[in-house]
DNA sequence: GCATTTTAGATAGCGCGCGATTAAATCGCA
DNA sequence: TGCGATTTAATCGCGCGCTATCTAAAATGC
């Protein structure tokens, strides 16, 4: 026989990895939104900067950074992007001028309400029951917490 | 006050989005690998391929695919920076000419002992039980199937 | 037996995510 | 006040992950 009998032993063997779990849950994930926020013409990253300003509006890049967990090198580019497609205006403070103020147009506020159906078909695509979905959640934040500690 | 009070309630607050724990979880899970995998010169994608030949050797592209849920888009030129570290080669089938076989160097095997090293380093960077993970595994894997359903 | 279709892999271009560096503004403190 | 240390954002380069497209080889159909 070849070498894979052990490896279902190993804790290399790829199945039993936790690690790889959730890197393709992940792109299956992505993939789902992919299909869906074509619609809104953003892609994933995108829409979770589009939640923060939804949720608070003229943050700066680095508070947007805070709260998803990405710094300036990914979001930069992406903010750009995002004015360009005219969801946003970047300005600087002038109270600090290495601040840059994240707002929302008129278009970006706009784009909330064809982004309100958006969590409700992903939850479909999931088929899985809201309380299943919440345990996994919190497993998922309990997990992030303690790989970035 | 803010939209940010309605905003808690809305199925799109953030913090209340499976997905982006998922997101989040990932990205710092991959941060860990990061760190680990720098001493085998491989990224964390790197490091799957190398576990799926581990398993088994000579695979296809598509096969290294199916295991994966990655296409030949994202392999090819993954496995070329492979090959060129030196740690597999790609063959055409003699068989089957659209075919290229992937086998593994000298090289290549030998790094697998260092890696025996770091599933258990990862999982004391997550400070969760077997138990724990295990679970949190399988529905991992449940949603990655019925999301790619 | 030859055209058609299917399959395997490669290529180009785009958008992240991040390590490393740089530039500018502000802060802290002697 | 002056000047080094810190903070904030931007920039660059690289490796994915994917869509779309392409090439070549193999399988299919009539």
């Amino acid at each position: 026989m070849t070498d894979s009998n052990d490896s279902q032993e190993s804790l290399l063997a790829l199945d039993r990895q936790v690690c790889f779990a959730l890197y393709s849950a992940q792109l299956a994930m992505s993939k789902v939104y992919r299909k869906l926020l074509r619609e809104l013409d953003l892609t994933y990253p995108q829409y979770l900067v589009m939640l923060v300003l939804w949720e608070q509006d003229g943050q700066t890049v680095s508070g947007i950074g805070e709260r998803l967990f990405l710094d300036s090198a990914t979001l930069t580019p992406l903010l750009k992007r995002l004015e360009g497609a005219g969801l946003l205006q970047r300005q600087r403070s002038r109270q600090d001028e290495r601040q840059v103020a994240v707002v929302l147009t008129e278009q970006g506020h706009k784009l909330r309400e064809k982004a309100e159906a958006v969590p409700e078909s992903v939850m479909c695509a999931a088929q899985c029951s809201p309380d299943e979905l919440e345990r996994l959640r919190d497993d998922l934040h309990n997990l992030r917490e303690r790989l970035a500690s």
